[in-house]
DNA sequence: GTTGATTCCGAAAGCGCTTTCGGTCTAGCC
DNA sequence: GGCTAGACCGAAAGCGCTTTCGGAATCAAC
């Protein structure tokens, strides 16, 4: 099969390369009739411009590239297809394409971000999950590639992110809960590397604070963002003498673990002990009982991040690219009042 | 921020730019010592080629396209993640390039494969989820773009794929069924448009046959891949005057919503009725009652469909690369022997 | 009928890399 | 010391596209 370049269609049309770009490219100074006869014969052959040429020659690369969280656990990752989603779906709507990055580890994640940044193969990057301080997002600064970030880092006010305000949530959480009449509010927490991590736990805290309830080291902890690895550390709470009342989990599929786990100690959840998670999970209508949950809005997430970028790609001030929004609270069957005294 | 081209680098040490590259590439008519010099140099400057200029001077576009299935729904995409890290991984090994595409629509779906075909940008693509004939295959042989099918169509002697044996699997679910004194065994399939969702229904049929049971088709209904849909479908079964013992689902998220159905009629699945589902999705094992299931060997699937994917770019045949899996039974609590009669 | 402004297109340079080809230079050999 | 072989490197072409620049042709106007 022979392959249809531009050199070829113009041979064939009989005017000059250049004319035929230009032709294609709707460029002001070709008439409409040369303009026309380009395009017919173009479409007829089927024509589509070597992307690396083209992109060699304009300088832009017209990608995107996703850094995949490294370490992802296989249920953690639904949010993973979401923004990807999101993201292949705004972008192809321009024509643009999606690179999916990962990094084999840590330590070469950063050669990775710098790979990425100095080998002109990307327009702009997007991030998930932020460490507290980010070692990606200093080299993204430092060689000034448009980026955005899906969550948030320490110091997070001049560059642009994307962001639910977990930790008020957290706050918020606790106070839903204080309110049906919980007064040992445990927490399963994700590590706190992650800045999120900290957020949640930093809204807890607070929230404990608000409802003016004691903060007991013993009913926080923090546990890798796997089902087991929750129930594992919620099982120790509960077997403590004087045990939570209720557990507030840092992401959904913890709060899965801590399902399991108050059921294998032979009580209901929603009950004895209630549960409290934060994703949104779809899935958590299944659960036994249904988990409730705050949940993000990630419906488009992943479109309003890669507007987002594209706005800053564009020339915008990533400063002016802010967004915080708010979780709400899915009142499924995990979370009911405090369960009378027994013993 | 000076860009670090070979140009430069040349400059630098004062030799040729061609004998840069060819340094950097290891050729084998450089000396050591000029070798280690330009690699030295290189390092320091941390220079990294520019992408799109050596693809567009080698030919190669080191960089293999992932088709997005189209219409995915928010609980059926744990496998999408799955591939995708698989497939990044390997190919980062290798220094190359995932990109993933999609299709906004079934119509453009050929528009968007015919561009990832001439565009040169890939050397590689894998699909999923294959129709019954496919008109991204045929596309993809027209172009002689290497491809590997993550599924397979009904033709699919002449080109790759990587499956799991589904329809032995659901033959296999309905004996075990039948084992257990399930006489009256419903299914809830996928669309049959997709080639899976026919091999599915059919090992169900051969199941039966080889059970001797008979097929009634009042307790044999297509649903869309959701658990509502399904829930849907299966609440419809169990309101029949003779209501199936046994529900066969086409995959998990749609036995999640049987599980559902099953529960709303005020019946116990694994009980008075019982639930198997397909798809060994982890998150099975916090349904209510934890979901009986097939598991797929998903464990490396997106390694080994790199892997091949790779040996064909390198030139193998693709017929040569045609692997299938079996699926394994997880017993977990939804199925159970068949409930004595109470009526 | 000349001039000046327009419209449209051809020619050519260049994007940053790879790769072939040929030439120089050293070493080895008689 | 002359010759042949390698070893090593420089020069240049080319990948397929974009984009600038200038020239030819057309047109309007005096």
């Amino acid at each position: 099969m022979q392959r249809v370049s531009l050199k070829f269609l113009a041979k064939e049309l009989g005017i000059a390369e250049g004319t035929v770009s230009r032709a294609l490219n709707d460029y002001p100074d070709i008439s409409d009739a040369t303009r026309a006869r380009v395009k017919e014969i173009a479409k007829k052959f089927n024509y589509k411009a070597n992307q690396n040429a083209r992109r060699l020659a304009t300088g832009v690369a017209e990608t995107v590239a996703y850094l995949m969280p490294p370490d992802t656990h296989a249920l953690s990752e639904p949010f993973v297809s979401q923004l990807l989603q999101g993201l292949g779906n705004s972008l192809s709507k321009r024509g643009w394409d999606l690179l999916v990055v990962q990094a084999s580890s840590a330590e070469t994640e950063a050669e990775t971000v710098e790979k990425l940044s100095t080998s002109g193969k990307v327009s702009g990057v997007v991030i998930s999950r932020p460490y507290k301080n980010d070692r990606r997002i200093d080299l993204l600064k430092k060689y000034s590639v448009p980026f955005i970030v899906h969550g948030r880092s320490v110091n997070h006010a001049d560059y642009s992110w994307y962001d639910v305000d977990s930790e008020k949530a957290f706050f918020d959480g606790v106070s839903y809960l204080a309110e049906l009449g919980h007064q040992r509010i445990g927490f399963v927490g994700a590590p706190t590397e992650y800045n999120f991590g900290q957020m949640r736990l930093d809204g807890y805290r607070r929230g404990l604070q608000a409802c003016q309830l004691g903060y007991d080291e013993d009913i926080v902890q923090i546990a890798e963002m796997s089902d087991d690895a929750a129930a594992e550390v919620a099982t120790k709470m509960l077997g403590l003498s004087v045990p939570p009342t209720a557990i507030l989990c840092a992401t959904d599929t913890q709060a899965f673990g801590a399902l399991a786990a108050v059921r294998a100690a032979g009580m209901t959840p929603g009950k004895q002990v209630s549960v409290l998670g934060y994703d949104g999970l779809d899935f958590g209508k299944h659960t036994n009982p249904p988990l409730t949950t705050m949940a993000q809005p990630q419906a488009h997430s992943g479109e309003v991040i890669c507007d987002m970028l594209l706005a800053i790609i564009d020339g915008g001030n990533p400063v002016d690219y802010q967004e915080l929004r708010s979780a709400t609270l899915v009142r499924r069957m995990s979370v009911g009042p405090v369960w009378p005294q027994t013993s």
